[in-house]
DNA sequence: TCTGGGGTCCTAGGACCC
DNA sequence: TCTGGGGTCCTAGGACCC
Protein backbone atom coordinates (compact mmCIF):
# COMPACT_ATOMS: atom_id res chain seq x y z
CA UNK A 1 0.00 0.00 0.00
CA UNK A 2 1.12 3.29 -0.99
CA UNK A 3 1.04 7.31 0.93
CA UNK A 4 0.62 10.04 -0.86
CA UNK A 5 1.24 13.24 0.80
CA UNK A 6 0.00 16.73 -1.17
CA UNK A 7 2.01 19.90 -0.28
CA UNK A 8 0.70 23.15 -1.26
CA UNK A 9 3.77 25.38 -3.31
CA UNK A 10 4.61 28.35 -1.31
CA UNK A 11 1.03 28.15 0.53
CA UNK A 12 0.92 31.63 1.95
CA UNK A 13 2.23 33.76 -0.85
CA UNK A 14 -0.16 31.48 -3.05
CA UNK A 15 -2.87 32.48 -1.39
CA UNK A 16 -1.75 36.53 -1.69
CA UNK A 17 -1.52 35.65 -5.30
CA UNK A 18 -4.87 34.22 -5.97
CA UNK A 19 -6.68 37.46 -4.96
CA UNK A 20 -3.77 39.70 -6.49
CA UNK A 21 -2.42 38.26 -9.96
CA UNK A 22 -0.32 41.33 -10.12
CA UNK A 23 1.95 39.32 -8.27
CA UNK A 24 2.53 36.36 -10.29
CA UNK A 25 5.91 36.33 -11.31
CA UNK A 26 7.46 38.91 -8.51
CA UNK A 27 9.67 37.77 -5.54
CA UNK A 28 6.79 38.26 -2.51
CA UNK A 29 7.37 37.11 1.21
CA UNK A 30 4.96 36.46 3.73
CA UNK A 31 6.25 37.75 7.47
CA UNK A 32 5.03 36.00 10.60
CA UNK A 33 2.94 37.21 13.53
CA UNK A 34 4.26 40.63 14.31
CA UNK A 35 5.87 40.92 11.27
CA UNK A 36 8.97 39.48 12.83
CA UNK A 37 10.19 36.78 10.18
CA UNK A 38 9.54 35.32 6.52
CA UNK A 39 7.40 32.42 6.95
CA UNK A 40 6.50 32.04 2.80
CA UNK A 41 8.69 32.99 0.30
CA UNK A 42 7.66 32.92 -3.95
CA UNK A 43 9.97 30.55 -5.96
CA UNK A 44 11.48 34.10 -7.04
CA UNK A 45 12.10 35.14 -3.58
CA UNK A 46 13.76 31.76 -2.65
CA UNK A 47 15.77 32.48 -5.95
CA UNK A 48 17.26 36.02 -4.19
CA UNK A 49 18.70 34.10 -1.41
CA UNK A 50 15.64 34.92 1.50
CA UNK A 51 15.75 32.16 3.59
CA UNK A 52 12.80 30.73 5.51
CA UNK A 53 12.66 32.10 8.85
CA UNK A 54 14.88 35.50 8.58
CA UNK A 55 14.29 38.19 10.52
CA UNK A 56 12.52 40.98 8.25
CA UNK A 57 14.63 43.84 9.71
CA UNK A 58 17.97 41.97 8.06
CA UNK A 59 17.07 41.03 4.77
CA UNK A 60 15.54 45.10 4.48
CA UNK A 61 18.36 46.73 2.30
CA UNK A 62 17.73 43.31 -0.02
CA UNK A 63 13.89 43.71 -0.07
CA UNK A 64 14.30 47.81 -1.03
CA UNK A 65 16.82 46.89 -3.60
CA UNK A 66 14.94 44.14 -5.40
CA UNK A 67 11.10 45.42 -4.48
CA UNK A 68 10.35 42.39 -2.70
CA UNK A 69 6.43 42.73 -1.92
CA UNK A 70 5.79 42.15 1.45
CA UNK A 71 2.53 40.84 3.42
CA UNK A 72 1.79 40.55 7.17
CA UNK A 73 0.46 36.73 7.54
CA UNK A 74 -3.06 36.78 7.05
CA UNK A 75 -4.24 33.77 8.80
CA UNK A 76 -7.70 34.35 8.56
CA UNK A 77 -7.39 33.74 4.86
CA UNK A 78 -5.31 30.55 4.78
CA UNK A 79 -7.43 28.96 6.76
CA UNK A 80 -10.18 29.13 4.75
CA UNK A 81 -8.50 28.63 1.87
CA UNK A 82 -6.89 25.03 3.08
CA UNK A 83 -10.31 24.42 4.00
CA UNK A 84 -10.97 24.29 0.30
CA UNK A 85 -7.89 22.32 -0.51
CA UNK A 86 -8.55 19.64 2.51
CA UNK A 87 -12.17 19.26 0.97
CA UNK A 88 -11.53 18.70 -2.25
CA UNK A 89 -8.96 16.24 -1.76
CA UNK A 90 -10.87 14.36 0.84
CA UNK A 91 -13.29 13.29 -2.83
CA UNK A 92 -10.13 11.25 -4.15
CA UNK A 93 -9.48 9.06 -1.12
CA UNK A 94 -11.15 6.69 1.57
CA UNK A 95 -8.52 8.26 4.23
CA UNK A 96 -6.99 11.60 4.79
CA UNK A 97 -4.37 12.92 7.14
CA UNK A 98 -4.68 16.74 7.56
CA UNK A 99 -1.12 17.07 8.26
CA UNK A 100 -0.78 21.05 8.88
CA UNK A 101 -2.32 24.50 7.43
CA UNK A 102 -0.85 23.54 4.20
CA UNK A 103 -0.05 19.14 3.70
CA UNK A 104 -2.02 16.81 4.14
CA UNK A 105 -1.00 12.84 3.90
CA UNK A 106 -3.55 10.38 1.61
CA UNK A 107 -3.56 6.61 1.93
CA UNK A 108 -3.50 4.63 -0.96
CA UNK A 109 -4.99 1.68 0.47
CA UNK A 110 -7.11 -0.20 -1.79
CA UNK A 111 -5.33 1.27 -5.13
CA UNK A 112 -3.61 -1.63 -6.32
CA UNK A 113 -5.25 -1.65 -9.64
CA UNK A 114 -4.40 1.82 -10.47
CA UNK A 115 -2.37 4.13 -12.32
CA UNK A 116 -1.17 6.25 -9.52
CA UNK A 117 0.33 8.30 -11.70
CA UNK A 118 -2.29 9.26 -13.78
CA UNK A 119 -4.63 9.25 -10.24
CA UNK A 120 -2.12 11.52 -8.88
CA UNK A 121 -2.12 14.55 -11.85
CA UNK A 122 -5.75 14.22 -11.46
CA UNK A 123 -5.54 15.05 -8.16
CA UNK A 124 -3.10 17.80 -8.62
CA UNK A 125 -5.03 19.23 -11.45
CA UNK A 126 -8.16 18.83 -9.83
CA UNK A 127 -6.74 20.99 -6.88
CA UNK A 128 -5.05 23.20 -9.02
CA UNK A 129 -8.26 24.45 -10.86
CA UNK A 130 -10.72 24.15 -7.89
CA UNK A 131 -8.70 26.23 -5.79
CA UNK A 132 -6.32 28.04 -7.64
CA UNK A 133 -3.48 26.63 -5.20
CA UNK A 134 -0.94 25.06 -7.01
CA UNK A 135 -0.12 21.86 -5.04
CA UNK A 136 2.78 18.64 -5.89
CA UNK A 137 2.39 15.03 -4.66
CA UNK A 138 4.94 12.70 -3.71
CA UNK A 139 4.09 8.52 -3.30
CA UNK A 140 5.67 5.71 -2.09
CA UNK A 141 5.63 2.86 0.81
CA UNK A 142 5.89 5.45 3.75
CA UNK A 143 5.10 8.53 5.12
CA UNK A 144 8.57 9.88 4.90
CA UNK A 145 9.27 8.54 1.61
CA UNK A 146 6.70 10.17 0.62
CA UNK A 147 7.70 13.46 1.62
CA UNK A 148 10.76 13.24 -0.15
CA UNK A 149 9.30 12.55 -3.39
CA UNK A 150 6.84 15.49 -3.07
CA UNK A 151 9.94 17.51 -3.22
CA UNK A 152 10.96 16.29 -6.18
CA UNK A 153 7.78 16.75 -7.75
CA UNK A 154 7.57 20.47 -6.38
CA UNK A 155 11.20 21.40 -7.61
CA UNK A 156 11.28 19.58 -10.79
CA UNK A 157 8.77 20.97 -13.36
CA UNK A 158 9.07 17.40 -15.72
CA UNK A 159 7.21 15.65 -12.94
CA UNK A 160 4.29 17.66 -13.74
CA UNK A 161 3.26 17.84 -9.97
CA UNK A 162 3.46 14.18 -9.31
CA UNK A 163 6.57 12.32 -8.01
CA UNK A 164 6.44 8.43 -7.04
CA UNK A 165 9.28 6.75 -5.57
CA UNK A 166 7.93 2.63 -6.15
CA UNK A 167 10.99 0.87 -6.86
CA UNK A 168 14.54 -0.04 -5.28
CA UNK A 169 16.37 1.96 -8.26
CA UNK A 170 14.05 5.25 -7.79
CA UNK A 171 14.26 4.98 -3.82
CA UNK A 172 17.95 4.91 -3.60
CA UNK A 173 18.63 7.09 -6.13
CA UNK A 174 16.01 10.03 -4.86
CA UNK A 175 17.67 9.60 -1.23
CA UNK A 176 21.40 10.09 -3.00
CA UNK A 177 20.15 13.02 -4.49
CA UNK A 178 18.75 14.03 -1.12
CA UNK A 179 20.69 16.20 1.85
CA UNK A 180 19.77 14.83 5.16
CA UNK A 181 19.02 18.09 6.63
CA UNK A 182 15.95 18.09 4.54
CA UNK A 183 14.30 14.77 5.75
CA UNK A 184 11.23 14.71 7.80
CA UNK A 185 12.32 14.04 11.47
CA UNK A 186 15.69 14.93 11.52
CA UNK A 187 16.44 18.50 12.88
CA UNK A 188 19.09 21.10 13.25
CA UNK A 189 20.54 19.39 15.92
CA UNK A 190 20.79 15.83 14.44
CA UNK A 191 22.10 17.43 11.18
CA UNK A 192 25.10 18.82 13.14
CA UNK A 193 25.70 15.70 14.65
CA UNK A 194 25.29 13.89 11.15
CA UNK A 195 27.52 16.34 9.59
CA UNK A 196 29.98 16.20 11.59
CA UNK A 197 30.60 12.23 11.00
CA UNK A 198 29.89 12.87 7.48
CA UNK A 199 26.79 12.13 6.64
CA UNK A 200 25.62 14.45 4.11
CA UNK A 201 22.78 12.25 2.68
CA UNK A 202 19.86 10.67 3.08
CA UNK A 203 21.52 8.06 1.31
CA UNK A 204 24.42 8.26 3.76
CA UNK A 205 21.96 8.43 7.04
CA UNK A 206 20.56 4.91 5.77
CA UNK A 207 23.93 3.19 5.69
CA UNK A 208 24.67 4.07 9.56
CA UNK A 209 24.27 1.01 11.62
CA UNK A 210 20.81 0.73 13.88
CA UNK A 211 23.18 0.35 16.78
CA UNK A 212 24.46 4.10 16.11
CA UNK A 213 20.59 5.60 15.27
CA UNK A 214 19.30 3.83 18.38
CA UNK A 215 22.61 5.32 20.66
CA UNK A 216 22.30 8.90 19.47
CA UNK A 217 18.57 9.08 17.90
CA UNK A 218 16.30 7.60 20.22
CA UNK A 219 12.80 6.05 18.67
CA UNK A 220 11.90 8.73 16.63
CA UNK A 221 14.98 8.78 14.88
CA UNK A 222 14.63 4.55 14.24
CA UNK A 223 11.29 5.10 12.90
CA UNK A 224 12.60 7.79 10.78
CA UNK A 225 16.01 5.03 9.30
CA UNK A 226 13.31 2.47 8.85
CA UNK A 227 10.78 4.36 6.84
CA UNK A 228 13.73 5.94 4.68
CA UNK A 229 14.77 2.10 4.40
CA UNK A 230 11.33 1.04 2.84
CA UNK A 231 9.37 -0.07 6.35
CA UNK A 232 6.53 1.52 7.09
CA UNK A 233 6.79 3.03 10.85
CA UNK A 234 3.95 5.56 11.30
CA UNK A 235 0.28 5.13 9.93
CA UNK A 236 -2.09 7.78 8.47
CA UNK A 237 -3.97 8.94 11.47
CA UNK A 238 -7.42 9.99 10.21
CA UNK A 239 -9.38 11.27 12.60
CA UNK A 240 -6.80 12.92 14.93
CA UNK A 241 -6.92 12.88 18.56
CA UNK A 242 -8.16 15.68 20.58
CA UNK A 243 -5.43 18.40 21.80
CA UNK A 244 -3.17 17.03 25.03
CA UNK A 245 -2.27 21.24 25.57
CA UNK A 246 -4.17 24.36 24.38
CA UNK A 247 -1.82 27.47 24.26
CA UNK A 248 -2.89 30.92 22.59
CA UNK A 249 0.45 33.46 23.50
CA UNK A 250 1.88 36.75 21.81
CA UNK A 251 4.48 38.77 21.32
CA UNK A 252 2.81 42.25 21.62
CA UNK A 253 3.20 45.51 18.90
CA UNK A 254 4.80 47.26 21.11
CA UNK A 255 5.92 46.63 25.22
CA UNK A 256 3.58 46.75 27.73
CA UNK A 257 4.19 48.25 31.62
CA UNK A 258 0.50 48.83 32.66
CA UNK A 259 -1.15 45.74 34.58
CA UNK A 260 -4.69 46.97 33.13
CA UNK A 261 -3.40 46.68 29.26
CA UNK A 262 -1.77 43.23 29.94
CA UNK A 263 -4.90 41.87 31.39
CA UNK A 264 -6.83 42.63 28.53
CA UNK A 265 -4.29 40.58 26.70
CA UNK A 266 -4.02 37.72 28.84
CA UNK A 267 -8.37 37.95 29.37
CA UNK A 268 -8.32 37.52 25.37
CA UNK A 269 -6.15 34.57 25.31
CA UNK A 270 -7.85 32.95 27.96
CA UNK A 271 -10.81 33.40 25.63
CA UNK A 272 -9.64 31.62 22.70
CA UNK A 273 -8.01 29.13 25.23
CA UNK A 274 -11.67 28.47 26.10
CA UNK A 275 -12.83 28.39 22.32
CA UNK A 276 -10.47 25.57 21.27
CA UNK A 277 -11.19 23.29 24.83
CA UNK A 278 -15.04 24.09 23.78
CA UNK A 279 -14.41 22.83 19.57
CA UNK A 280 -12.97 20.18 21.10
CA UNK A 281 -15.48 18.75 23.67
CA UNK A 282 -12.72 19.36 26.59
CA UNK A 283 -12.27 20.79 29.63
CA UNK A 284 -9.55 22.74 31.61
CA UNK A 285 -8.28 20.81 34.96
CA UNK A 286 -4.71 22.97 34.68
CA UNK A 287 -4.11 26.27 33.34
CA UNK A 288 -0.60 28.02 33.42
CA UNK A 289 -0.20 32.23 32.23
CA UNK A 290 3.34 33.20 31.74
CA UNK A 291 4.43 36.91 31.14
CA UNK A 292 8.01 38.06 30.17
CA UNK A 293 10.08 40.97 29.15
CA UNK A 294 11.90 41.50 25.73
CA UNK A 295 14.49 38.69 25.98
CA UNK A 296 16.58 40.23 22.72
CA UNK A 297 16.85 43.80 24.81
CA UNK A 298 19.88 43.12 26.53
CA UNK A 299 19.85 46.84 27.64
CA UNK A 300 16.44 46.60 29.74
CA UNK A 301 15.99 45.16 32.82
CA UNK A 302 14.79 41.45 32.14
CA UNK A 303 11.71 39.34 34.23
CA UNK A 304 10.07 36.23 33.17
CA UNK A 305 7.59 34.56 35.71
CA UNK A 306 4.70 31.76 35.00
CA UNK A 307 1.90 30.29 37.60
CA UNK A 308 0.01 27.68 37.12
CA UNK A 309 -3.39 26.96 38.60
CA UNK A 310 -5.56 24.07 38.95
CA UNK A 311 -9.40 25.14 38.75
CA UNK A 312 -11.69 23.83 41.53
CA UNK A 313 -13.78 22.30 39.00
CA UNK A 314 -12.90 21.29 34.99
CA UNK A 315 -14.93 24.24 32.70
CA UNK A 316 -14.49 25.43 29.52
CA UNK A 317 -16.51 28.24 30.82
CA UNK A 318 -14.80 31.50 29.28
CA UNK A 319 -15.64 33.57 32.45
CA UNK A 320 -13.99 31.19 34.85
CA UNK A 321 -11.33 30.38 32.69
CA UNK A 322 -10.75 34.35 32.57
CA UNK A 323 -10.66 34.72 36.21
CA UNK A 324 -8.29 32.25 37.34
CA UNK A 325 -6.24 33.56 34.37
CA UNK A 326 -6.40 36.73 35.99
CA UNK A 327 -5.70 35.55 39.18
CA UNK A 328 -2.26 33.80 37.78
CA UNK A 329 -1.63 37.31 36.09
CA UNK A 330 -2.01 39.68 39.42
CA UNK A 331 0.40 37.12 41.12
CA UNK A 332 2.94 37.34 38.81
CA UNK A 333 2.46 40.70 37.44
CA UNK A 334 5.92 43.44 38.94
CA UNK A 335 5.48 46.97 38.04
CA UNK A 336 8.28 48.68 36.48
CA UNK A 337 9.00 46.17 33.68
CA UNK A 338 8.40 46.25 30.06
CA UNK A 339 6.73 43.17 29.12
CA UNK A 340 6.92 41.59 25.70
CA UNK A 341 5.12 38.79 25.62
CA UNK A 342 2.48 36.67 27.64
CA UNK A 343 0.20 33.57 27.15
CA UNK A 344 -2.50 31.21 28.35
CA UNK A 345 -1.28 27.94 28.51
CA UNK A 346 -4.03 24.40 29.15
CA UNK A 347 -1.97 22.17 30.60
CA UNK A 348 -4.30 19.57 31.95
CA UNK A 349 -7.53 18.81 29.89
CA UNK A 350 -10.41 16.14 30.68
CA UNK A 351 -13.29 15.16 28.77
CA UNK A 352 -16.89 15.20 30.38
CA UNK A 353 -16.65 11.54 32.44
CA UNK A 354 -13.17 12.47 33.44
CA UNK A 355 -14.33 15.25 35.60
CA UNK A 356 -14.45 14.30 39.01
CA UNK A 357 -17.39 15.96 41.26
CA UNK A 358 -15.92 18.09 43.75
CA UNK A 359 -17.50 17.91 46.88
CA UNK A 360 -17.92 21.70 47.85
CA UNK A 361 -18.45 23.24 44.17
CA UNK A 362 -20.76 22.84 41.45
CA UNK A 363 -20.16 20.81 38.37
CA UNK A 364 -20.40 22.17 34.60
CA UNK A 365 -24.01 23.85 34.66
CA UNK A 366 -26.12 23.69 31.92
CA UNK A 367 -26.79 27.39 32.03
CA UNK A 368 -23.12 27.87 31.39
CA UNK A 369 -22.49 25.33 28.70
CA UNK A 370 -25.70 26.68 27.08
CA UNK A 371 -24.85 30.57 27.11
CA UNK A 372 -21.44 29.65 25.69
CA UNK A 373 -23.16 27.54 22.96
CA UNK A 374 -24.95 30.87 22.17
CA UNK A 375 -21.77 32.93 21.72
CA UNK A 376 -19.99 30.61 20.08
CA UNK A 377 -22.84 30.44 17.64
CA UNK A 378 -23.35 33.95 17.07
CA UNK A 379 -19.45 34.60 17.32
CA UNK A 380 -19.02 32.02 14.57
CA UNK A 381 -21.63 34.06 12.34
CA UNK A 382 -20.93 36.89 12.88
CA UNK A 383 -17.12 37.05 13.61
CA UNK A 384 -15.77 37.44 16.97
CA UNK A 385 -18.83 40.10 18.28
CA UNK A 386 -19.28 39.29 22.31
CA UNK A 387 -16.78 39.21 24.40
CA UNK A 388 -16.36 40.38 28.40
CA UNK A 389 -15.36 43.70 28.70
CA UNK A 390 -12.73 43.17 30.61
CA UNK A 391 -11.02 42.02 27.20
CA UNK A 392 -11.28 45.55 26.18
CA UNK A 393 -11.46 46.83 22.89
CA UNK A 394 -10.49 45.45 19.86
CA UNK A 395 -9.70 48.43 17.52
CA UNK A 396 -7.42 50.20 19.66
CA UNK A 397 -5.41 48.11 21.60
CA UNK A 398 -2.00 48.38 22.44
CA UNK A 399 -1.32 44.67 22.84
CA UNK A 400 -2.49 44.52 19.72
CA UNK A 401 -0.10 42.23 16.73
CA UNK A 402 1.67 45.20 14.64
CA UNK A 403 0.30 44.11 11.50
CA UNK A 404 1.25 46.78 8.91
CA UNK A 405 1.19 44.89 5.42
CA UNK A 406 -2.03 42.92 5.91
CA UNK A 407 -4.40 41.99 3.25
CA UNK A 408 -7.81 42.50 3.15
CA UNK A 409 -9.93 39.22 4.41
CA UNK A 410 -10.94 38.39 0.87
CA UNK A 411 -12.74 35.47 1.31
CA UNK A 412 -14.43 36.25 4.72
CA UNK A 413 -15.17 39.73 5.13
CA UNK A 414 -18.12 40.85 3.04
CA UNK A 415 -17.07 44.09 2.76
CA UNK A 416 -13.90 42.98 0.67
CA UNK A 417 -15.35 40.48 -1.54
CA UNK A 418 -17.87 43.60 -2.74
CA UNK A 419 -14.62 45.22 -3.07
CA UNK A 420 -12.62 42.27 -5.52
CA UNK A 421 -16.10 42.48 -7.80
CA UNK A 422 -15.94 46.13 -8.18
CA UNK A 423 -12.52 46.24 -9.07
C1' DT B 1 13.56 50.53 16.43
C1' DC B 2 12.73 45.52 14.41
C1' DT B 3 13.90 38.42 16.08
C1' DG B 4 6.48 33.78 15.34
C1' DG B 5 3.11 30.65 17.37
C1' DG B 6 1.22 26.25 18.48
C1' DG B 7 1.87 21.79 19.01
C1' DT B 8 3.95 16.56 19.80
C1' DC B 9 6.91 12.91 21.58
C1' DC B 10 10.87 10.99 24.15
C1' DT B 11 14.23 10.56 27.91
C1' DA B 12 16.66 11.14 32.17
C1' DG B 13 16.40 11.72 36.75
C1' DG B 14 14.14 12.54 41.11
C1' DA B 15 10.48 11.26 44.37
C1' DC B 16 8.08 7.89 46.32
C1' DC B 17 6.42 3.27 47.43
C1' DC B 18 6.84 -1.36 49.48
C1' DT C 1 32.83 -1.96 56.94
C1' DC C 2 28.40 -1.46 56.15
C1' DT C 3 24.51 2.01 54.07
C1' DG C 4 18.59 -2.79 49.35
C1' DG C 5 16.28 -3.18 45.11
C1' DG C 6 12.80 -2.81 41.94
C1' DG C 7 8.85 -0.56 40.22
C1' DT C 8 6.00 3.54 39.05
C1' DC C 9 4.90 8.20 38.50
C1' DC C 10 5.98 12.91 37.58
C1' DT C 11 8.55 16.72 35.67
C1' DA C 12 11.88 19.36 33.17
C1' DG C 13 14.21 19.70 29.22
C1' DG C 14 15.38 18.59 24.61
C1' DA C 15 14.29 17.35 20.03
C1' DC C 16 11.19 17.65 16.33
C1' DC C 17 7.24 19.43 13.09
C1' DC C 18 4.85 23.26 10.11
Amino acid sequence: MKFGLVDCNNFYVSCERLFNPSLNGKAVVVLSNNDGCVVARSNEAKSLGIQMGTPAFQIQELINRHEVIVFSSNYTLYADLSNRVMTLLAGFVEEQEVYSIDEAFLSFAGFNNYNLYDYGTKIVRAVTKGTGIPVSLGIADTKTLAKVASKFAKKYPAYNGVCIIDTEEKREKALRLFPVEDVWGIGRKHTARLKSIGVKTAYDFTQLPLSWIKRHMSVTGERTYKELLGESCIDIETNPPSKKQICTSRSFGEMISDRDILAEAVSSFADSCARKLRAQKTYAVCLMVFIHTNYFRKDLPQYSRNMIIRLPVPTSDTREIIHHALIALDTIFCPGFQYKKAGVIILEITNKEGIQMNLFEQPVSDKSSKLMQAIDRINGKHGKKIRLAVQGSPDHSQWHLKQEMLSPQYTTNIKDILRIKCD
